[in-house]
DNA sequence: TATTTAATGAGATTGATTCTCAATATCAAT
DNA sequence: ATTGATATTGAGAATCAATCTCATTAAATA
C-alpha cells in the first residue's frame, strides 16, 4: 500500500524508483517511532546496503512530500522524523531523563484548537504539542 | 527587576557581571517576540557594541538558565528564543506564509494537559504547542 | 537495445554552534 | 585604590547537520 503511494507520487512527478530510494523507504519501517537521518544512514550501512548520506536526506524529503513520513522537530541530534501513514494523528510526551516518547491523543484538545483558530481567524493546517517532563520510571528512580 | 534576577543568579554561581553579558542582556529587550542569536549579534554590532558571537551564545545560555528567556524551538535560521520573565505562559500559531507568530492562551488546554499527564503517570514540567497554518491576512491574499 | 535525462556518491560547502586558549577584566580582600 | 586569583573574552579553529556540485551511472520509454 505505502509502496503504491510512493510509486504513484514518483511517477506523477516524473521521478524514478531507484535502488537508493527503495532502500531508504524500506528501512524506514524498522523504526517504531522517531528516527533521524544519521541513524537511518547507519542502519543501512550496517546491513551492507550502500546509500550515501545525500541520498538518505534527499529521499526523506520525498517521503515527506508524499505524506508517508513527517518532520517532528529539529533536535541537537538532527531532524526527527516519524512514520505517519496509517497512524492516527497524535501528540507527544517527552521524558527529559531517559528520552522516552509517549504518544497520546485527546479529542478535547483537538476540538479546543479548532475553536481557538476560528476565534483568531487562523486557518490551522496542522499542529504539534509536546509535553516535556518525566516518565513514570524516571520519577521512581529519583526517589 | 530582571537585572536583579540576573545579578543574583550570577553571584550565586560565582560568575561575573561583565560588559558583554550586560550588553546581550540589555539588547534582548529590543525584541517584542522571538529572536535568534545571529540577529541579536547583528543588532549589537549595528549599535557599535563589540561582543563576539561566542559571547552572545554563551550569554543566551545563561539567560535561559536563570529563567529570563526560553528556547522556543530550532529552525532553519537557528534557535529561536523569547523573553518569558513577566510574560504569562502562552502557545503559538505560526503563519506558514508570512511567518507571523500569534500568541494565544487557553485555560482549557492547560487543564486537559494536566489531566492527561495524571492519567499517563507523567510528570509534566512544561510544554509547547504550535499550530501551523495561515493568518487572516494571508488567507485573504490567496483569494 | 539505444537514448534521454534523472539520480547517485564523494567530497566540498554552508551555516549554526561550540571549543580552544592566550590575553584581559572582574571582584573580593587587603 | 591596588593586588591577586580566576572567570571571561574574542578570534579563529573545530564540529556537526544538511545541502550542493558535478562527473559518472542507471532508470524508463520508444
Amino acid at each position: 500500500m505505502e509502496k503504491r503511494i510512493l510509486n504513484k507520487f514518483l511517477k506523477d512527478k516524473g521521478l524514478r524508483l531507484t535502488k537508493a530510494r527503495e532502500a531508504v523507504f524500506q528501512r524506514t519501517f524498522s523504526y517504531q517511532g522517531h528516527f533521524n537521518p544519521e541513524s537511518l544512514y547507519l542502519r543501512l550501512k550496517e546491513t551492507g546496503i550502500k546509500v550515501s548520506r545525500a541520498s538518505v536526506y534527499r529521499t526523506l524529503s520525498l517521503l515527506c512530500e508524499c505524506g508517508l513520513i513527517e518532520k517532528v522537530r529539529k533536535t541537537e541530534e538532527g531532524t526527527l522524523y516519524e512514520y505517519i501513514f496509517g497512524h492516527e494523528h497524535h501528540d507527544h510526551m517527552h521524558c527529559l531523563s531517559c528520552g522516552e516518547i509517549i504518544e497520546f491523543y485527546s479529542e478535547d484538545i483537538e476540538r479546543i484548537q479548532e475553536e481557538l483558530c476560528k476565534e483568531l481567524h487562523f486557518k490551522g493546517i496542522n499542529h504539534s504539542l509536546e509535553i516535556r517532563g518525566y516518565c513514570k520510571k524516571c520519577q521512581k528512580k529519583k526517589n
